[in-house]
DNA sequence: AGCACGCCGACT
DNA sequence: GTCGGCGTGCTC
């Protein structure tokens, strides 16, 4: 007779708890019970059963919460194998699986299928899908996704939930009142009902969290868009999506479709080294066209002359245009005529921009907006004046060349826009189909040159998802002509991919390393900063290049300030050992943590 | 994670 | 003398 459960709780303690099992209640493994903790009430999951215990003095349980099973073996082992990858603990991986109603102490009788379908004996396949337009991928998939239903569910993961419903347009008319939805921001009530009744043979759309609510007769993985940093959540725990569904797929041996118009580049190492098969379907389309913004001009106009000429055979030839601009409002600054005093905004350490539209100042950060004054309230003699340019000004600059043009904000343009002017945020509509004749990236070289290793291989995948929206052409204007990733972008993609895999190798940086970011975040500056030194010399004493803090950008954000410190490490294992460690040793302090890792 | 225990510095 | 900060250690 098995007397002790061995209860799993959602603490920072990586360990099960014996409870002793009273006579009168029926405990199964994956049910939820009630237990005395530390002198609390707490909630646990029972993770395991057995004879006797080795503990000295144990509890009885209080009471079962469930009398249906909610959590199999199979989701305890998943939470398992998140352990060894991540510095969290099975009970923060197993409590995120369980939807708001069950995450409260109440009773629940609602019973849950908990059966294990696992195919033990096949080798799960793992499948990049290449092309374009989701609507082209899905072609590719939709095949397979229907012959899996017939054994089960199938999930399809997508970054964002305005890219989900798309996507729902076009498959629901191939599997009529199959589709069902599972994402974060979902009313509760909606959420747990899909996940009691995503059980048999559906077809779910869901975000990155829908990996922790799968269906137990889940069959296949799909995830699209597999290149989209949504997928990896910075917040405790953090985790990256591909990592769970790899790990989620292993455990089921169940096929993983990841698709998209270009992969990441560990998935394209995965490629080379024959563990994840190619299907190529798209075709390359030399649709960008590099300027070269020659070095001698010392003036530096928004628009170039090359750039009004391409504009006016446009308006001529009856088209539509977009131009890329990534700087909100119509100063870059709000400054004083007289004294030059700079508006900040109150929570950043940003300088706000000047919308002369709604005579406020924006921070670029927070998105905050301030009134502005007419008058400088420091000296009281000068003028407020915009300095810079931002995309308001853009759009006045070419309404003075082009008077009789219809120029729109792309929150704001109609069919008949010629000139419609975005920032990057045109790239979160790209699923909606819409395309225009041309465009003009105008700032690729700030893009370029931010301090961030990935900053080029970022800005290949925007320069290619934006090519996407042009029928003709996607004019890149830059005065970095030389760049790797301008000599490469007409090429076949893989050469610009083996170039940048030649530079990650020889400095060990991912997919041949790994880099984590470990940001502290804290109110009081002094504070903060003594942390982030404290955090560094303890990490240079460890096997591990460790490098100094520095400031993040923006330095204040949200009223919060921020300090980063980078290490670089080669086993996965001992990474994620050493940040555990730090996150325990900031657990009682002021401080706030983030990670990245890459 | 929480919470107690204990050690040290500040202060009515 | 005591109050309270936070580093350390334990919870079945």
């Amino acid at each position: 007779m098995n007397k002790i459960a061995q209860v799993i709780l959602p603490i920072a303690v990586n360990k099960e708890f014996d409870y002793f099992i009273p006579a009168q209640l029926n405990i199964k493994e994956g049910v939820r019970v009630l237990v005395d903790f530390h002198g609390k009430k707490r909630m646990g999951i029972v993770a395991g059963l057995k004879r006797e215990s080795a503990i000295k003095n144990v509890k009885p349980i209080i009471d079962v919460l469930d009398k249906h099973i909610i959590l199999n073996k199979e989701s305890i082992s998943l939470a398992r194998r998140l352990t060894k990858i991540y510095p969290y603990t099975i009970g923060d991986f197993l409590f995120m699986m369980l939807p708001a109603y069950l995450k409260k102490i109440a009773k629940s009788d609602l019973p849950r299928n908990a059966n294990i379908y696992s195919k033990k004996n096949k080798k799960p396949a793992r499948v990049f899908i290449k092309g374009n337009i989701f609507q082209r991928r899905y072609q590719e998939w939709k095949k397979i996704a229907a012959h899996k239903l017939q054994e089960g569910s199938v999930l399809v993961c997508f970054p964002q939930v305005s890219y989900l419903k798309e996507a729902r347009k076009v498959i629901e008319k191939d599997f009529p009142g199959k589709i069902r939805e599972i994402y974060s921001q979902q009313n509760p009530k909606e959420l747990s009902a899909n996940w009691r009744e995503t059980r048999s043979n559906a077809f779910i759309l869901g975000t990155r969290v829908s990996i922790f609510y799968y269906p137990l007769d889940l069959n296949l993985i799909v995830v699209e868009e597999e290149n989209s940093p949504y997928y990896f959540q910075e917040k405790k725990p953090y985790h990256h999506l591909l990592d769970v569904a790899l790990i989620l797929s292993k455990i089921k041996a169940i096929d993983l479709i990841l698709s998209g118009d270009y992969p990441t580049l560990s998935t394209y190492q995965g490629i080379k080294e024959n563990k994840i098969c190619l299907t190529d379907s798209s075709k390359e389309e030399e649709k960008i066209k590099i300027i070269d913004i020659p070095e001698f001009r010392k003036k530096r106009r928004v628009i170039s002359p090359l750039l009004e000429e391409l504009l006016r055979r446009n308006i001529e030839g009856n088209k539509r245009a977009v131009i890329l601009w990534n700087r909100l409002g119509f100063g870059r600054i709000a400054t004083c005529l007289s004294c030059g005093y700079i508006f900040k905004c109150e929570h950043c350490s940003g300088l706000l921009n000047l919308s002369l539209k709604e005579n406020k100042g924006i921070c670029p950060y927070c998105y905050r907006k301030f009134d502005l004054p007419e008058m400088c309230p420091k000296c009281n003699e000068g003028y407020i004046k915009p300095v810079g340019c931002g995309i308001e000004r853009v759009g006045v600059i070419l309404k003075r060349i082009f008077p009789d043009c219809s120029i729109d904000k792309w929150e704001e343009h109609k069919a008949n826009s010629q000139i419609i002017l975005s920032t990057s945020k045109i790239l979160s509509f790209l699923y909606s189909q819409e395309t225009f004749d041309s465009g003009y990236v105008l700032d690729i070289d700030s893009f370029l040159s931010r301090l961030d290793y990935a900053a080029t291989f970022d800005s290949f995948l925007y320069l290619k998802k934006l090519s996407l929206f042009f029928k003709e052409a996607l004019y890149v204007f830059t005065r970095n002509r030389t760049h790797y990733l301008f000599t490469n972008l007409d090429k076949n993609w893989r050469d610009f991919y083996e170039r940048e895999l030649f530079l990650r190798k020889e400095l060990g940086l991912p997919p041949f390393g790994l880099i984590a970011k470990i940001t502290l975040r804290a109110e009081k500056e002094d504070e903060l900063l003594r942390a982030a030194e404290n955090l560094y010399n303890r990490l240079k004493k460890r096997k591990l290049e460790a490098y100094e803090p520095f400031c993040e950008h923006p330095f204040k954000l949200r009223d919060k300030f921020r300090y980063s410190v980078i290490i670089k490490a080669k086993k996965s294992r001992f990474l994620h050992e050493v940040i555990k460690e730090e996150v325990r040793n900031l657990r009682s302090s002021h401080i706030k943590l983030a990670v990245i890792i890459k």
